[in-house]
DNA sequence: CCCCATGGTTCTCAAATGAAACGGACAACG
DNA sequence: CGTTGTCCGTTTCATTTGAGAACCATGGGG
């Protein structure tokens, strides 16, 4: 069983990187993390808001939001006791990605036109 | 039923997405584009210089690049004839992603210390 | 008890990724 | 001319990640 050699590695090795924004896409890299946190700032807290908002699997969201979490991203909480359901929030340092994700929105609205794939 | 409908769509459908954000992920929502963007600010612009700044498999870089290109982010030119050798540049749409990557910067810099192991 | 709803986890298989070798154009050297 | 070296990729194959859906756990209602 090999698979502890380069299992998450590279993901590590960005966070370890020279570079803020190498730092950042360590946490953020993929297509989905920073559209939960985005959810996040639209008032979703909850795992099926993501999942119904993002389309994503349940197997990718669990995995996303605990990296999240362990990130320090997002805040684990429960807000039921006795069915103990919890809903994910962001952090200080979450709501600090408001500048990153304003500017990412600013671009995407300028230049990417939003293009239906029934004309390709 | 076709279950293999949606393998790779899931990028495309991102850039027919209500969110500007996400359809700006469609472009930069991987590991490394972002960094090849950055690069590229760091006045790099070719094959071998980001292959060695950023670790990457010439497989994925290679993609990476026609990627960015067939989104309007880099522009691929020769910069020599006889050899025929390319180079990738920003294009305005490119350039344009400075506050965003500012941005990104900005949280790297304040909420990502650099570590090598930590929180395991 | 069974059924439903929420909040995940586990399973299988296809696609993406990584590592490393291969290819092809050209230039310098002898 | 043939060999070596540079630059820019492509190909091959093993591993990792992702999609899709079933499954598990808890609790409420009937």
């Amino acid at each position: 069983m090999k698979r502890t050699t380069t299992k998450a590695n590279r993901w590590e090795a960005l966070a370890a990187d020279w570079c803020p924004v190498a730092r950042a896409m360590a946490v953020i890299g993929d297509r989905w993390t920073l559209l939960i946190v985005r959810d996040c700032f639209l008032e979703k807290s909850r795992f099926e808001q993501f999942q119904t908002s993002l389309g994503i699997t349940r197997h990718v969201l669990s995995d996303r939001l605990k990296r999240l979490v362990k990130a320090g991203v997002l805040e684990r909480n429960p807000y039921s006791h006795k069915p103990l359901r919890y809903d994910y929030r962001l952090t200080d340092k979450g709501r600090d990605f408001a500048p990153a994700l304003l500017g990412l929105k600013d671009w995407g609205k300028r230049h990417m036109p939003i293009r239906t794939r029934a004309s390709g």
